[in-house]
DNA sequence: ATATTAAGCGGACCGCAGTCCGTTTAGAAT
DNA sequence: ATTCTAAACGGACTGCGGTCCGCTTAATAT
């Protein structure tokens, strides 16, 4: 039932993980998240997650492998939910509704992800064009608005044209626009709706 | 006639800078030419740059302001030129053209822009969204696909449209499917040329 | 020439992400 | 219980971007 391992808490194939091990993931996560809370994402260090969870910075690296896998780890649960919604959930986000309003509703939702998430999107992806572009997650919203595109009827190269939209939700993008330029989340929603709709139609 | 003062050599209303301070900023640009030519952007270290120069980093940190800053300052020839094409140079890039004309050959012009100097402009846009979406240069390109949009008759909101357009050409982005994904420019200028297109008929 | 002064300079220093490697320890095998 | 070993650990260390601040010097005033 899960979709795709966002960031395997314990690899596939390997034996269960080390007790120890076990108890300080679970020491580093709370910290974590009990720093975010307190400091904000980008005032939380390593090392800083380190101290407050006991435990070693290179026990942080081998857990997480950089800042950015700890973000991700931090946002699985709600990229999961996410990931159920619009693949599983009811109409329009889920099955069942056309695809032009199928792709509003996405990026509706995506929007409102990023005002909950941003932060936390933003820093999952920094320092890395890979992780902005090929994470697991992105790959898998990408391909959700090519097959979206495709049921609509567009065959021009709907791939990347899905890369295209992708980037215009950018969570990067989205927050710098929603925090450093006040503009109101239902007026990139709108923007996007008209964006689509523009593009699909007459297909 | 210059157009945005993309990195102010020598700010506006302050006197000519002094002979030693000049004299470094030649030493300074040299140097970073040579270590780009010999290393390529990435690897170039701003104490290597120093110690090129032969100048104390100090003085790199106060010509610079930042690694972003120096990359700016390097690209800033190239941009001043692109920037003169799509303002007053001939059609269908400069004016004369019609607007959806105009737009592609935009993309066209920006995607080999990337091509040529896309490592450069990708450092110079890291590590602060604010470098990445309000420099001025990006400004300007947004401000001139806002007008060809309104010119074509796109009057729902086409300042976010144009945003979301100018995403879609974002260095990093497009210089990541170039290199990273293998996909050929042409299949890039293309999908542009679809998109906008699809975006501009009937209006 | 000399004095004045603000701009310029340099490099020690800081904080951070990420690495390395010698030490510890959980858990299996005997 | 003892031994064994691979996994896990921890913290010193590196390299980088960026800052700070006491020293130097170019340009100007006298």
């Amino acid at each position: 039932m899960s979709l795709i391992p966002i960031r395997p808490g314990q690899p596939f194939g390997t034996q269960p993980e080390r007790s120890d091990a076990a108890r300080n993931r679970e020491r580093l996560l709370q910290a974590a998240r009990d720093l975010v809370a307190e400091h904000g994402v980008d005032a939380v260090t390593m090392d800083m997650l380190a101290c407050r969870a006991d435990v070693g910075k290179g026990t942080v690296f081998r857990r997480f492998g950089s800042r950015a896998g700890l973000m991700m780890t931090l946002l699985s649960d709600a990229e999961a939910e996410f990931q159920r919604e619009f693949i599983f959930g009811p109409p329009p986000l889920g099955p069942g509704a056309p695809p032009l309003e199928r792709l509003i509703a996405f990026g509706e939702a995506r929007i409102k992800y990023v005002e909950e998430y941003g932060e936390l999107a933003r820093a999952a992806a920094e320092h890395s064009p890979q992780n902005r572009h090929d994470a697991p997650p992105v790959v898998l919203w990408h391909r959700h608005i090519e097959m979206l595109l495709r049921e609509a009827g567009l065959d021009r190269d709907p791939w990347l044209l899905a890369l295209s939209l992708g980037a215009t939700l950018d969570p990067e993008r989205i927050l710098h626009f929603l925090r450093a330029h006040g503009v109101a989340p239902a007026r990139v929603a709108a923007s996007w709706r008209e964006l689509v709709t523009r593009l699909l139609k007459d297909c």
